[in-house]
DNA sequence: CTGAAAGCGCTAACAA
DNA sequence: TTGTTAGCGCTTTCAG
């Protein structure tokens, strides 16, 4: 029973031959008779021969062909989805993908991003948690000279290619069209922490409120969670005031999704009696009781953007070309959930409840 | 400006001493004095040094401290939820993952194994796409003596720890569930593929007409998809039959997700003309118009498992215990797709729609 | 407390 | 066509 793992030098004493010839022989490289390397190949074969790619890289200062990704979480199709282009994308160069989770734990992401660069890989896609802290972080890979690309959020200051979604024009489209069906009290269900998205979204509402000449009330902002849980509480709070509001903006889908969950459990109907919007356009919007209007964005390109921003960094690494910002235009899903419909007859089929959008190809197992 | 990363010879001369002196205060051991070793700190943190994780295993045939986990797509929560909780039980014990997504196909999935092996990773969690294929890529882990654990489905013959859901008898409760209200007309729509789940599911739905007494009728078994289109083209089938059914037992919940916005849609009520029953118990099957019953499968309990398994046989290489098989049990979430309800007097409010369990902390960005 | 030598697996460069 | 040497970054001996 052997205990390490099989080495060209393995190879080379079973076949007597030097470990050059071995190596070449594998390779496929010239310089090898090909009686002696039909044999060689057959004896790697039995012995389960795999390749130690890091002794490669260590050798030949090579690049890994491993890329860092760190996501904050998976909480909900977003991140899932450019997680997966990536992996595609990258894969198709042969790229190898080292994840990491920070779990939005700006502890842990330094960690991480550590983690990833001991393990020398050859450049980093990164959503980071919040402004500040990842800086550092940021700086580390900057020193390491290590290709970075920001996806979906940034840290300001830090001079390195971003892909970016058109947050707060996203969420411009979604109050221009609330406060164009002529709403005016509109309460946003926010994020607590403060990050990127979280800013670019807000200032889109205000600068919609702002735009149709509504008075800023903070009163109608509620720093809540991000999940569907948060929506229930939201709710909660806001069912408290006397006076009610028309609409509901919702940080993201999963939030507005639990939002109305609560609101249609309290008997508050959608959207005769509230509208509702999200952000995120991902298939969760589509396929609850009352479809929600969403703002859309398009992960894939997303994804594909940042993966071919790092693979033209790590192709020309010596060239020092000026750092790149690419948004991704957003467009709104308008759905039942703000659609006025007109009164519905007594004994009248209610309508319909199509998916704006055809189903996805999500799978199961 | 540097075109190398720091090393630990860089450190060495810029502060005069020997790379092992640097060595040894960096890694904090005995033997530097205070003051040298407070000097080599603060000259590693300007020049933003990061240890070379690859080199120091090659040298000492350590660890790499990183696992390989291959899932077969991201198309739902079940393998993001796995990936997370197997992403933050390794995190604890300092493994990194090296993800692979094979999207079914069991090319890329052989790739993918080798690409981890040459990597050097310390173990393997793997959940494999078809019966057959992988068989390839399973004998060439165990030849390397690296630690495998499949997860979900498994390769039959592999002789390695796995853990699996009780996919059999989940299925049979929801039959039992169906066949309990006097139903026999009872539909399956079932995977495409021939992997492990895949005959599991369909033997629990055999196994429960067969104990119900009832007939095995092949025009009531589809051969879809697993997402939510597949849901719609089904039902399409479906609807061709003069004979209709009373249930529909679907594989998995994005495909019940899909049916039932097709029978929705198609003015088919739920459940009061067609009982649904997804399987995963995911939050994708509670946030549904008609709340869907389903076989839940506790993905954290799965994932958990397997990470403490693979750190078993991680932490014990030469140990030769026999393969272990951990079997996760079901259970079945009912909601409203299977409840016959009152009928609803004219006038009467329709019963509220709360989701049957409490919303999931899923985020979003 | 500090340093020099050897080696992990592999390959480019140079012999033979 | 084949073999030898040296070195990638680091650490474990063993000496000073």
């Amino acid at each position: 029973m052997k205990k390490h793992k099989t080495t060209l030098r393995d190879i080379a004493n079973a076949a007597n031959v030097s470990m050059m010839s071995v190596s070449r022989a594998l390779r496929g490289g010239a310089g090898v008779s090909g009686d002696l390397r039909t044999r060689i190949t057959q004896l790697a074969e039995e012995l389960g021969y795999v390749p130690n790619r890091l002794s490669y890289e260590l050798g030949q200062q090579k690049n890994t062909m491993t890329v860092g990704v760190v996501i904050p979480h998976f909480g909900n199709s977003f991140f899932t989805s450019i997680l997966q282009q990536i992996e595609s994308t990258l894969f198709t160069h042969g790229y190898r993908i080292l994840l990491a989770c920070s779990f939005n734990n700006p502890i842990k992401e330094f960690h991480d991003i550590s983690a990833l660069l001991e393990r020398q890989v050859d450049g980093i896609i990164w959503a980071p948690v919040v402004y500040d802290e990842g800086r550092r972080a940021a700086e580390l890979i900057m020193k390491q000279n290590c290709p970075l690309v920001f996806i979906d959020r940034k840290i300001p200051g830090i001079n390195t290619d971003s892909v970016v979604v058109d947050d707060r024009h996203g969420a411009l489209a979604a109050m221009r069209h609330l406060t164009g069906m002529g709403l005016r009290k509109i309460a946003y269900f926010g994020a607590r922490l403060d990050s990127y998205v979280t800013q670019e979204r807000r200032s889109g509402y205000l600068a919609g409120l702002r735009e149709a000449g509504i008075e800023v009330r903070g009163d109608w902002m509620f720093r809540t969670g991000n999940d569907m849980i948060a929506g229930q509480s939201a709710v909660a709070q806001l069912m408290e005031r006397k006076d009610p509001v028309e609409a509901i903006f919702c940080f993201n889908d999963m939030l507005a999704v639990g939002t109305e969950l609560e609101l249609l459990n309290r008997g508050i109907r959608i959207p005769e009696d509230i509208m509702l919007v999200g952000f995120g356009g991902g298939f969760e919007s589509g396929i609850v009781r009352v479809p929600i209007t969403s703002v859309h964005q398009d992960e894939n390109a997303l994804a594909t953007a940042a993966a071919e921003l790092l693979l033209t960094r790590m192709n020309n690494p010596t060239m020092k070309l000026p750092a790149v910002e690419r948004v991704i235009p957003t467009s709104l899903i308008v759905r039942e959930s703000t659609q006025r419909r007109p009164t519905v007859q007594s004994g009248e089929k209610p309508p319909a409840n199509p998916p704006a959008r055809p189903a996805s190809k999500r799978k199961s197992r």
